[in-house]
This record gives C-alpha cells, sequence and structure tokens, in this order.
RNA sequence: GCAGAGGUGGUCGAGCGGUCAAUGGCACUGGGCUGUAAACCCAGCGCCCUUCGGGGCUACGCAGGUUCGAAUCCUGCCCUCUGCA
C-alpha cells in the first residue's frame, strides 16, 4: 500500500521533472484542451481510506477529483487571485502541488466569473490542469468585517477595490463557484471571529447551518458529479456548538466536512481541542478539512486528530515576509546576523534554493526588495510544506507517525534559529 | 576676485530665539503574520542612568559674542554650490 503513496517531492523525481520540462508543458497543454468541456468528464468526486495510524487518528487517503487524485492528509496552498503569489505553476508542479486554492470572492470582484466562464473556466483561465479548491467568500465576511454586514438572506460586502456594492447570498456563492468549476467548492459560511460569546457564536452557527442548507439545494439541482460540496462548521470554541454544527452538516450531507472558525486568535489548546472534537464526530469516510491552518506543528497535531485537508497562506505570506520553514524552526532571513551567513537556509532540505543559494544571498534579495526573493522563499517554504505532507503520509503508511510527530517537534523550534 | 545661496543626527531634508535630542522620508535593527485588501504591518533608532513617571550629559561647519535662554540673532574664520569676471 506504501506504494500508493507516492513522495512528490522526492529530490530525484525534482531532478526527473526538470529534465521532461518540454514533456511536461505539452502534456499540461493537452490536458488543458481536454478539460475544456466539462460535458466529457465523468469524474465524481470520491473519498478512499487507504492506510490507518495504529496509535492516531491520522489516516492517508485517496481523494479524487475531475482534474485528478489528491493524496491526503494534504496540504494546499493558497492562490487567491489564480496564482499562488511568486510561484510559476510549473514550480507548483515540481514541488508536488495536487491542489490548490482559489478564492470566490475575489475571482468574482476581479476579473469576474462570468470573464472566467467565458474564458473557459478557472482551471482552463489560469491553466492549472490539477485539482482546485474555491473558497466561498466565507473568510472574507470575517477579514473584511469592517466592509460586510450580514443578514439571514446573505452578506453585503463593500467592495475593498472601488467601494462597489455587492451581495452574496449562499445561492450566488455556489453559482460562481459553478461558474469558475473548481473541484471542490466551499459552502458559504460566517467564519465566525474570535472572541465570540456562546450566545453570538450559536447565532452564527444557526446562520451557517442555514446557508449551508441552501448551499446544498441550490448545488443539488445542478448536480452532475463534477463539483464536490463541501460544508463547513462553526460554533467558535464551544463543544457543544461544534457537535450541533457537525451534526446539523451531516443531515444536509456533503461531500465533504470542513472545520472553519478555528486559527483565527483563539488559544492554541482551544483550536486543537475543536479539531479533536470534530475528528471525532464527523463521519470517517468523509475528507475533513481543517480550513487555514497552519503552522508546521499544527499540521502535525491535526493530522494526528484525524484531518485530511489543510490550506494556510503562512508558507507563501511568510516568504514575501522574510520568514523561512526550517527543520529546526522559523529562519528570519532578514536578520543581520545571515548577512555572512555561506549556508543554505536548511542544510536538510532538498528545494532547488536550499541546494544552490546561501542565506547570506537570501537576505541579501530580501533586503535589497528584490522579486527573485519572494519567488525563491516561497519556493522554499512551499516545498518545506509539500515535503512535510508528504513524510507524514508516508509515515502513516509504515506505522511510525507517531515517531515521526515527535521527531519533528524534537527538532522543529519555535524560536528563532539559532545562528549555526 | 566680486555677487548670490548654503553648511542640521548614518543619509536626504524640515526647523529659523524658549514647547528641540531636533518633523518627515530613506537606511539600519528587531518583532508580528494561521480558509491573503499583506513583496505588508508594528516598534526602536545620540550616549548614560531609571522605582519606566522620568533624570543627566553631548550635539545643528569651527571659534567667539548678544540673551535668563541660541540649531535659530551678531562677528570672524573654514568649506560647498551657482552666476559674473
Amino acid at each position: 500500500m506504501t506504494s500508493s503513496v507516492p513522495n512528490h517531492t522526492d529530490s530525484k523525481q525534482l531532478e526527473t521533472r526538470s529534465e521532461t520540462r518540454d514533456s511536461k508543458l505539452n502534456a499540461t497543454f493537452d490536458l488543458r484542451l481536454a478539460t475544456c468541456d466539462f460535458r466529457l468528464a465523468t469524474f465524481f468526486s470520491m473519498f478512499e481510506i487507504l492506510e490507518r495510524d495504529g496509535k492516531t487518528r491520522a489516516r492517508v487517503g485517496r481523494l479524487t477529483l475531475t482534474h485528478g487524485m489528491v493524496e491526503t492528509p494534504v496540504f494546499m496552498p493558497v492562490g487567491t487571485a489564480a496564482t499562488v503569489k511568486a510561484m510559476p505553476h510549473d514550480y507548483l508542479e515540481s514541488v508536488g502541488a495536487q491542489i490548490i486554492l482559489a478564492n470566490t470572492y475575489h475571482l468574482y470582484l476581479r476579473p469576474g466569473d462570468d470573464r472566467i466562464a467565458r474564458l473557459g473556466g478557472l482551471h482552463n483561465f489560469m491553466s492549472w490542469p490539477h485539482a482546485l479548491l474555491t473558497d466561498s467568500g466565507g473568510f472574507q465576511i470575517f477579514s473584511q468585517r469592517d466592509l460586510i454586514s450580514t443578514s439571514a438572506e446573505g452578506a453585503n460586502f463593500i467592495s475593498h477595490l472601488d467601494g462597489s456594492r455587492h451581495f452574496f447570498s449562499p445561492e450566488k456563492s455556489i453559482q460562481i463557484q459553478q461558474r469558475l468549476g473548481s473541484d471542490i467548492m466551499m459552502a458559504l459560511d460566517e467564519c465566525t471571529s474570535y472572541p465570540a460569546t456562546h450566545f453570538e457564536a450559536a447565532r452564527s452557527l444557526d446562520l451557517t447551518l442555514r446557508w449551508a442548507k441552501r448551499c446544498k439545494q441550490f448545488h443539488a439541482g445542478r448536480q452532475d458529479g463534477r463539483q464536490a460540496l463541501f460544508g463547513i462548521a462553526q460554533g467558535s470554541v464551544y463543544p457543544d456548538l461544534r457537535a450541533q454544527s457537525v451534526e446539523g452538516l451531516q443531515e444536509i450531507g456533503f461531500d465533504g466536512y470542513a472545520i472553519g472558525g478555528l486559527s483565527v486568535g483563539e488559544p492554541k489548546q482551544a483550536m486543537y481541542e475543536i479539531t479533536g472534537q470534530c475528528g471525532e464526530l464527523l463521519p470517517e469516510n468523509s475528507p475533513r478539512y481543517l480550513m487555514g491552518a497552519g503552522t508546521p506543528p499544527d499540521l502535525l497535531e491535526s493530522v494526528s486528530l484525524g484531518m485530511d485537508m489543510f490550506d494556510c497562506v503562512l508558507p507563501t505570506r511568510n516568504a514575501r515576509n522574510g520568514y523561512l520553514f526550517t527543520s529546526r524552526g522559523r529562519l528570519s532571513i532578514k536578520n543581520a546576523r545571515y548577512a555572512e551567513d555561506p549556508g543554505p537556509v536548511d542544510e536538510r532540505c532538498g528545494c532547488p534554493v536550499c541546494g544552490r543559494f546561501s542565506r547570506s544571498y537570501l537576505r541579501h534579495l530580501f533586503v535589497s526588495g528584490e522579486i527573485l526573493s519572494s519567488v525563491f522563499n516561497t519556493l522554499h517554504n512551499v516545498y518545506f510544506y509539500l515535503d512535510l505532507m508528504s513524510k507524514i503520509r508516508q509515515s502513516i503508511a509504515s506505522q511510525n507517525f507517531s515517531e515521526f510527530h515527535k521527531g519533528f517537534l524534537n527538532e522543529y523550534v519555535g524560536g528563532d534559529l539559532a545562528g549555526s
């Protein structure tokens, strides 16, 4: 069974990919043509569990989507505006990205879902032949709450781009995601901010559940198996509300279940407790997606609690802000101590950046504000995340996940890397 | 040589009698970032103490002077730029 869990980030595989770049580009082009007309597609969303860890709730699974199979646990790089910032597509492929995120609200505002639809859908538009997940816009209800008001009917947005007013109903969010043609659509939710009182969280959860039902109903009318729909649990840090949320979602029935409203400022302990609780309550045979998480230790902990899918802006955003992930912890490449450090960012990293460039050079690029700084730092961080997920899958398959988890934390220190 | 303009903290540059250790930008140093309004944001940035309220010292080309008080006014000197010879 181990063989069914490919190591997408094996350095030899990287070389191979690099050597066959031309043929790969051709394949990409062919795939793009093939996916141009969705009516030809016959895939349906499916999740199967391939391996289970004996000591924790961790499992290895395979998600079969319209645009390819996804091995879980999986980290999905965030590509809000139809681009994983600073990452060329072939870099994403070479690093083993199986599925990336895009954002419904942002793409609706610009360039517009109708335009993307006319250009053959999001896969075609951005020339990404692999799996795509679109977030519903629910997170923007949280992150742009000063510009948004919600009602039972939906969310009223004031565009951060030009001040224009827009209304997002659950139906509209799904309609846009259908036009985009993502492999996985997310139900429109209200991402509850933290802290929230029990009363506020209950109100928010109730709204989210009603919206979830409308999303499902709207999608059911057009259900053709090409796009999966995931529901999102809310309930802040209150176990009774989380239980209610998970139960409500299952009554409606989704292709997968996400945990939203975490990693929004709550204590780590609360985050892990709620994740663990949801891991137990969510259906065993459905993919479980912890939205917005997290740090490398968060990913390991959440996998052990039964989570299958993750997304987070940390590897990409932090890369652009000069913060690199290494096997020994974080490293702020802008620090003066690296000014003349000839060593690689992480001597144990197999990424092309660590294989070629010094900390000194990368610091220079960052300090100088060079574009390559963002490119290299992002490539390194995304590689680090995807490599970590690959190792997690392997360790689960070989029944030594707990040891791997422990060993990783032992090396990975929260503070800055000691100058070495 | 004559005429005019000017020399301010790492740098550019404001201030033009007290509220000035001196606005602001940059540079520098550190921190933050968890379904991306983020190549962003925050803080520090003369020296020495501090019970974190503050206190002391040294600083606006150099040297004097006026004044209770000078980066700011006066005198001399040094230097820079522009124009005319």
